[in-house]
DNA sequence: GCACGATTCTAAGCCAGATTAGAGAATCTC
DNA sequence: GAGATTCTCTAATCTGGCTTAGAATCGTGC
């Protein structure tokens, strides 16, 4: 609630508070990841959590903040972690081939490291409207991303001239997205869908 | 709940008793649709079909069985809008034609012709588990139709030869059912959003 | 060892919203 | 137009699940 922490105790590594915390959120997402916001009891998360339900109060004001809270976490990580890996792609790669490296980090991100961003891109449409506030600003900004390495690729000539980006990208995020609804890492291999989803790119953005 | 329905009385054309089925039903696709499965009220269904909450009890026998049946209805007739429109391509058409056709109607049956659609789409993977029985089954046979399209126009080499056609369908299904998240009608245009669809197949899929 | 804050628990409280009861209106049958 | 049936309403009832109260426990500094 307060924009201030509840004043850290004297501040040590990871306090005990703040860890049980943490184990509250990643309940949390895990759960809601797994069966969506009107499947998610607190008593579940609770379980997962390894607490009694009125602890999670403690640490949050309501249900609806402990949604929130996971849902903007979500969405911050993988922003800060597409970024991240763009950061690392070589001054030479050229504006097609970072575009590329994106559908990579989505991907497996969203699928193999973060229960948040499952949750996130899961519940964004299903949770009340009070509550998409603070997350769509993130999503604001990893649109934005997007925008502009779609722009920086059809400007370098590398996109076809003729193509709606705008369309195009909201088409292959929700390429990326919705896969959280079908995925099984037992049935299929990550690698290949990362492929796949690269060839829709280059192919389907890509100039001839 | 009987396999029969209530037998009907002397059935004249629409009796009243079914019209105000039929209006319920729809109230319920459309906050469905738009509210999702966590939102959805079932006094707000019955104001939106002009009836007291309890009336509907009359016709359903709980929440959760209309949810169902709009489910279901969803998922039917989309399938059927599909291979309706695609029984009406001239014989002469090749695979990929016929891929491109599909598109079309997928999406301009769900964005414009059916909140049944709509709601069969976002709520598929929020619904609990027992509801998701007999709409799936309704998803079995559409997936195959879209299977079948794919391995056509493969066979017929208008589908690149290494592309892996199962992804390559689950991703484009996926881009295609997340469009009902961000699709607003008033700021895009319909053909443009299918014209770019129908692209990132003829492109993302085809044969360069 | 004691005092005190931080943390977590058990036991209620409380309420929205689904569902049921049962009375009344509408419609149909003859 | 009386009686039977179908349909809808008002007025409860019931319940799951969030939330609050307040007591117990834990940990730490002195």
């Amino acid at each position: 609630m307060d924009v201030t922490e509840p004043a850290p105790p004297p501040t040590r590594a990871a306090s005990k508070s703040a860890q049980t915390r943490q184990r509250i959120l990643d309940a949390a997402a895990e759960v809601l990841s797994r069966k969506g916001y009107a499947g998610t009891r607190l008593s579940d998360v609770a379980a997962a959590a390894g607490v009694q339900a009125p602890a999670i109060y403690y640490y949050f004001a309501s249900r609806d903040e402990l949604v929130e809270e996971v849902m903007w976490v979500g969405a911050h990580r993988v922003r800060l972690h597409v970024e991240e890996r763009l950061a690392a792609v070589p001054e030479d790669a050229s504006p097609m081939d970072r575009l590329l490296v994106a559908v990579d980090a989505h991907l497996r991100y969203e699928l193999q490291l973060s229960d948040y961003a499952t949750a996130s891109v899961r519940n964004a449409g299903h949770v009340p409207e009070q509550l998409r506030v603070r997350p769509a600003a993130e999503e604001a900004l990893y649109s934005r991303l997007w925008r502009d390495l779609f722009v920086a690729a059809q400007q370098a000539g590398q996109v076809r001239a003729d193509l709606d980006i705008n369309i195009f990208r909201l088409l292959l995020l929700g390429a990326m997205n919705w896969v959280v609804e079908w995925w099984n890492p037992r049935t299929r291999s990550l690698d290949e869908l990362v492929a796949t989803a690269q060839g829709m790119v280059r192919h389907g953005a890509g100039v001839a």
